[in-house]
RNA sequence: GGCGCUAUCGUCUAGUGGCCCAGGACGCAUCCCUCUCACGGAUGAAACACGGGUUCGAUUCCCGUUAGCGCUACCA
């Protein structure tokens, strides 16, 4: 049976590149109907913290990523077992005592070969490679050490892994040969880029699942978009559910060249996602939104913020760009856009048109848009304007901002009383040439 | 420097010797829809790094060059 492990250390939040490789031995392990453990490689002393490792599981469950292991496992707490084996090396003068480290010692002139999943084979010689520490002076183990001695014991079969670590594989296989223990196989996956090509690190950006969240992403567009980098089930397809990729994923149809994490296109993708979410589901998580901007007063209408959710679908990207967006339907801080104040407020005629409208709205037997429309087109033809010479500054007027949902649509969710007073306020001050 | 990995449109990629004067998607441009912005629809510009082989025929196989990246810790 397949078994796999995603083993993080504790020494910083989840990084979309190591989501990435978490998710790809995740996909394996469904795919293949195996196993998926999580292992906690918290062997350094100085740098790992408990709400490193919290933070971790948060974002690899918020991605949907579960593993099978019921029990954490934890490095710091197998100390015995990698001293045990360090001391029979010891013994078996394979490894020699430098102070308190426990140092292997590599034989010079041998060939080190591996037939990468992804890479094909791969050669190195032990020339290029140095004595190995096997135990610190602190009695940690080291990387090598440790996580040849877990993935034997745990059956691991598959070690996936990102690319960076090709040049460690040598030095586990020297420790896997010279314990006389299984080689997995290796599947060294390229690594993911920042926009000047090299690894994508915090410089280039946001790097961590936990921003990504609460920037208003999704997870299934972030599941998606991450199992695209480097992976492609071959076809034109792109947009899948997590069933599909599962269904798909195959080791053998991972690239070899490192991938750009290309953020206008997860945004594309999830605003698809953010399209094609039943209101049922998105709800929630625009209530959420604004409820952590203090927006979300208790007495708002469920359904009213559901009409204004539908209105506004189709143009976000996140869920934050919506709250960036309905922001003045939500509260009276209207984000008037200077520049559309500009053209649209600041105009010859505008202050008047705009207190016409106010009164012949306020004079509406009934609030909706049919309503709201006629009393826009009658007042242009009264005034001789084009329909869009009211439209335009109202739309500046009550939102602030000259883009957005059908004038008339916004008009009916705004209401009446916030409508009036902002076309009447707009007249007064706004419009001042 | 040494060792290793990689090389198709700006980006993610399809392509495994002829189906490719290279397909899809994002982005970009134009058009349609239209009160703006989106959505949706249509069209367009845009790539096989270079040089040698192998072959009747190379994006696809081999070699080299160049370039990029990674590793070179008692970090993982």
């Amino acid at each position: 049976m397949v078994k796999v492990r995603f083993a993080p250390s504790p020494t910083g939040y989840l990084h979309v590149g190591s989501a990435r490789t978490a998710l790809f031995n995740w996909l394996f392990a469904r795919h293949e109907g195996g196993q998926f453990f999580l292992r906690v490689e918290d062997t350094d002393l100085i740098r790992s913290k408990p709400e490193f490792l919290e933070e971790i599981i948060a974002s690899l469950k918020w991605l949907g990523l579960n593993w099978d292991n019921t029990t954490l496992e934890y490095q710091s707490k197998r100390l015995e077992k990698y001293r045990a084996k360090a001391e029979e090396l010891l013994q078996r003068g394979v490894a020699y005592k430098d102070g308190e480290a426990i140092i292997f010692k590599v034989t010079p002139g041998q060939i080190i070969s591996f037939d990468d999943v992804v890479h094909g084979p791969v050669q190195f010689n032990t020339l290029d490679i140095k004595d190995q520490v096997l135990i610190k002076s602190d009695g940690m183990p080291t990387y090598n050490f440790a996580c040849v001695i877990d993935d034997s014991d745990f059956g691991i079969t598959h070690v996936i892994r990102g690319d960076d670590h090709i040049s460690n594989t040598p030095k586990q296989i020297l420790l896997y040969q010279t314990m006389n223990l299984p080689i997995p196989k290796f599947v060294h996956i390229p690594l993911i880029l920042g926009t000047d090509r090299s690894r994508l690190s915090k410089r280039h950006g946001a790097t961590s699942i936990q921003e990504y969240k609460n920037a208003g992403y999704l997870p299934d567009a972030m599941v998606n978009f991450l199992s695209l980098l480097g992976w492609s089930p071959g076809g034109d397809r792109e947009i899948l559910p997590i069933e599909e990729i599962i269904k798909e994923f195959d080791l053998k149809r991972i690239g070899k060249t490192g991938a750009m994490f290309d953020l206008t296109k997860l945004s594309w993708m999830n605003s698809q996602y953010l399209q094609k979410m039943p209101i049922e589901q998105l709800l929630p998580l625009a209530k959420e939104a604004l409820n952590a901007h203090g927006w979300l007063n208790g007495t708002l209408d469920p359904a009213w913020v559901a009409q204004v959710v539908e209105l506004y679908k189709t143009r976000i990207e996140t869920v934050e760009d919506f709250c960036k967006q309905t922001r003045g339907l939500f509260t009276d801080e209207i984000p008037f856009d200077p520049e559309a104040v500009a053209l649209r407020l600041k105009q010859p005629g505008v202050a008047e048109r705009l207190t016409k409208y106010a009164a012949k709205l306020e004079a509406l037997p009934k609030w909706d848009t049919a309503g709201i429309e006629a009393a826009c087109r009658a007042l242009a033809t009264e005034l001789g304007l084009k329909a869009a010479d009211l439209i335009h500054p109202t739309r500046v007027a009550v939102t602030g901002r000259s883009v957005g949902p059908s004038l008339f649509h916004i008009l009916e969710v705004a209401g009446r009383d916030r409508t009036i007073p902002r076309l009447k306020s707009a007249a007064s001050t706004l419009c001042a040439l």
